[in-house]
DNA sequence: GGCGACAATACTGCATACCATATGGGTATC
DNA sequence: GATACCCATATGGTATGCAGTATTGTCGCC
């Protein structure tokens, strides 16, 4: 690895163009949503490792451009950035997922309250367009399913209008994307597409209340999907120390305290 | 400026030492640090240009550094970013103000329902003698008072356990200090203080529904002291505009449609 | 004399180069 | 034969250099 690489050449595939996508500002937003992407949609699995190098040289950008994009993706919660030894895509603790989950219920719920009752006529037809193409890709398309349910999410929030709260929104859901990733059942949103349609009517109807239960059961419902599970691995010694008893022999000092980390810490 | 700095030195100001300071990670969370408490202590006035040349020169960094700090911030929205235009210290419109406490007032919800009951003695203490801070800075430093009253949220977020909802309360009382220091009153933190004791003793008492309409009390209160006066010329074109009135000048095509930024849209 | 074009400048955007650190394998030693 | 040390190598961390672009000061033209 790490050829000199032609000089003359600025070994970018996409050339120097002035953007030929519609939206990209820069060239690492793009490197950013590529890995985004690849990462929700478990094309890169949580756990892999992400080298700089061989990233840059897979998308035509130098170290300091997919650099910027882990350091962001990092501070969202997708990857992790342990220092000196490179970056891995996020595994989630079960604990962290709770956390995520806590806020996100917090975070919809006052979408639900902004939104409810303020539904356009235009806004309504959006969404449901959109849990139609939930229902297409129903079963059939496990990432892409997975992907669509989250922007259900991501579109009530920008009808919201808030930006900070559409920003929260895509990052919790984004997080929780791989949380089902790890812990979730092959197919789980099955009921998930009746839940946006009732809540979709909730709304249109200005019934709050409602709406926030439907909210909070809806998501409720994805944590337990998800949770109940709990088959992973999350640290490759705790995986190994059961097989060494089984095959007698002495664990170790059952590594360092799991991260110190109690509820209701200072 | 921009002189080619002795190759020898590598011109740290802080040297090459396994960083003196307690728990900074890296050079460039430091950084990140120095820049965020400048802006949040008003030493960086909100609009001022933030070049990373002068940044890292001051700063004993090289660009690159301050490079990734000034992301960072923009991603909180501390720091704006425009292409090839430079960084400033944010300036964010009252109604990014709106947002902003909207979704704060949603979060720190969230944190009292957490923590409402489950408060220990130690950290009812540890949340006395911050107020008892408090006190003491009280109008006698109008930075650091604002300061402390964002810390003290912070306080109550890290309590919770919850590193997510730790992290975005950290983010959106930033912001809220910042706006504060654009629209608030020299010295508004007045009754704030008593505020946060009586939340205290609710929490301690586990009262949750006592606690909740006392956070939610406040912060109406800190917004509603902040944008009330809603002084400011967060444009120098439309502050402009209105003095070319007064002199008889054409003010121009009235400027680009202000952002096109409606509540309920797409 | 005012307005528009041009040139100088200053700054960011990106890439590359160098250095420090962590990891894995090899070897010497107990 | 196992363990401990050390070196090689790979990878990230940081600095610097070059190039593109927006801005500002100046000059010529209408």
């Amino acid at each position: 690895m790490r050829e000199p690489k032609n000089k003359t050449e600025p070994a970018t595939s996409a050339p120097a163009s002035p953007e030929p996508d519609g939206k990209a500002g820069s060239r690492a937003a793009l490197v950013y949503r590529a890995l985004r992407r690849a990462i929700i949609e478990q094309a890169l699995m949580p756990g892999s490792k992400l080298p700089e190098d061989a990233i840059g040289e897979r998308l035509g950008v130098s170290r300091t451009l997919v650099r910027e994009a882990l350091a962001r993706l990092a501070t969202e919660g997708l990857v992790e950035l342990r220092h000196n030894r490179g970056a891995t895509v996020a595994y989630p603790s079960l604990e962290e997922a709770r956390d995520v989950f806590a806020v996100r219920r917090a975070m919809e719920r006052l979408v639900v309250e902004e939104l409810c009752g303020r539904l356009t006529r235009a806004q309504a037809q959006t969404l449901e367009a959109h849990v139609a193409a939930e229902d297409r890709a129903q079963g059939r398309n496990g990432p892409e399913s997975i992907r669509l349910a989250g922007e259900f999410h991501l579109l009530l929030a920008a009808m919201t209008g808030n930006a900070l709260l559409e920003r929260y929104v895509n990052e919790v859901a984004s997080r929780c994307s791989l949380i089902l990733a790890i812990y979730g059942r092959p197919h789980s949103s099955e009921c998930a597409v009746n839940e946006h349609r009732e809540l979709i009517a909730a709304l249109a109807s200005g019934d709050a209340a409602r709406a926030t239960h439907l909210m909070d059961h809806h998501l409720e419902a994805v944590m337990g999907r998800a949770l109940i599970k709990a088959r992973a691995e999350p640290d490759i010694r705790d995986v190994l120390a059961a097989y060494a008893e089984t095959e007698g022999l002495e664990p170790g000092p059952a590594r360092t305290p799991p991260k110190a980390r109690s509820r209701a810490r200072t």
